[in-house]
DNA sequence: GTGATGACGATAT
DNA sequence: TATATCGCCATCA
C-alpha cells in the first residue's frame, strides 16, 4: 500500500483490452485517447502501448491495429497495421499518417463506459475555429 | 531498490 | 509547419 494502487497488475491491461475492442470497425483511436477513457491515474499513453505490446495471445481477439499514435502514424511498421486499415476503409496521407479528422474514434457510449467503469473523452473532436480553415 | 527502456504526448523553438 | 526536447508512468533487467 505504500505505493501499491487498489487496482490490480493485470486487471489493469485487461481494461484496456476490453476498451480496445470498442473501437467499431472503420475507426481508429489513439494511446492517449484509450489513457483517457481508462480514466486511471497510471494510465498513460505510454502504459497502454505496452499493454498492448503485453497482449500477446490476446492480439487475435482485440482489433489493436485501430490505435495508433497521436500523430496517426504507425510505430509497429511490419506487422501490417496500416493494411489492415486500409481493408477497413481508414484513410491514409502521404507521409503514413492515419487520417484522424476523418476516423478518430469519438470513445464508447457514457452507458456502456459507466456500465464498465470507464470514462469518456472531454472532447471527442474540439475543432478551435482557427485551425480547420484550411481542411481541405 | 535502482536504473534503463518503451507500440507516446505535449510544449518549445 | 516541422523538428527537437522534456515529461509521464509502468514494466523489465
Amino acid at each position: 500500500m505504500t505505493q501499491n494502487p487498489p487496482r490490480d497488475e493485470r486487471d489493469f491491461y485487461e481494461r484496456i483490452y476490453t476498451l480496445v475492442e470498442q473501437v467499431p470497425w472503420g475507426k481508429v483511436a489513439t494511446y492517449g485517447d484509450i489513457a483517457t477513457l481508462i480514466g486511471e491515474e497510471g494510465c498513460d499513453a505510454r502504459v497502454v502501448g505496452h499493454a498492448l505490446g503485453a497482449m500477446g495471445a490476446r492480439s487475435a481477439t482485440i482489433p489493436w491495429q485501430r490505435i495508433i499514435n497521436r500523430t496517426g502514424g504507425i510505430s509497429l511498421t511490419g506487422h501490417g497495421q496500416r493494411e489492415r486499415l486500409e481493408a477497413e476503409g481508414v484513410a491514409f496521407d502521404e507521409k503514413g499518417n492515419a487520417k484522424l479528422d476523418a476516423h478518430h474514434w469519438g470513445g464508447p457510449s457514457e452507458e456502456w463506459a459507466r456500465e464498465h467503469g470507464f470514462k469518456t473523452l472531454p472532447r471527442p473532436a474540439d475543432k478551435p475555429a482557427s485551425a480547420q480553415l484550411t481542411l481541405f
